[in-house]
DNA sequence: TGCACGATGAAC
DNA sequence: TTCATCGTGCAC
């Protein structure tokens, strides 16, 4: 499998968002490979984006946003569920691709539609927050066979608070994939 | 030290 | 629309 470089994820969180779409999110643990085709995603594009955990500044929860690029930013929210986050862009700069849903490849069980089931489906916790996605047993790869796919767009999800950024349209999703976690406006 | 609330998901 | 469930950030 051909894992994404480097220097795939230290350039502009757009592009990264867009480009993501269509990879393998592969994940190894206890002798299982499991497979997702990434079908969305959203962009939080840095400090000033008001959507984003980095907008508070650097605190001991989003570290790893302002680290590397090519590492697994991983949180706890709604005291349930786990959201698997690719940070960006140069180091310091605090910017990451959330990703959103998976369309199953290999050993997905469950439905992995929306941030919280894809992290369940794929067996990633806490454990994998500041993991490097260049190590074995966690990274994005290019596809077997790469499909053609159209790239719709539209608000975020669940980010009303943040005024104007709310308004912005950055998350990513391949148009009609039936694996898009909500209301898919083709 | 306390507390309101969240980049969610499922049920009602 | 409500609720489960808990870590984080900020107020006091």
């Amino acid at each position: 499998m051909q894992k994404l470089p480097r220097a795939f994820y230290a350039r502009d969180t757009v592009t990264v968002a867009r480009e993501l779409l269509g990879k393998w999110l592969v994940h190894r643990a206890d002798g299982i490979e499991r497979i997702g085709r990434i079908v969305e995603v959203e962009a939080y594009v840095g400090p000033h984006d008001l959507a984003s955990h980095s907008s508070r500044g650097l605190t001991a929860r989003n570290q790893v946003m302002f680290g590397p690029p090519g590492h697994a930013y991983v949180y706890f929210i709604y005291g349930m569920y786990y959201c698997l986050n690719v940070v960006t862009e140069r180091p310091g700069h605090g910017a990451a691709v959330l990703l959103r849903a998976l369309e199953p490849v290999k050993n997905l069980n469950t439905r992995a539609s929306g941030p919280g089931l894809l992290c369940r489906a794929m067996g990633i916790d806490r454990r994998h927050n500041g993991h490097d996605l260049l190590s074995d047993d966690l990274f994005v790869a290019e596809p077997d066979r790469p499909a053609r796919i159209l790239i719709a767009r539209s608000p975020r999800v669940g980010v009303a608070y943040a005024r104007h950024w709310a308004r912005r349209h950055l998350r990513f999703y391949i148009r009609g994939n039936p694996f898009v976690s909500r209301a898919r406006s083709d």
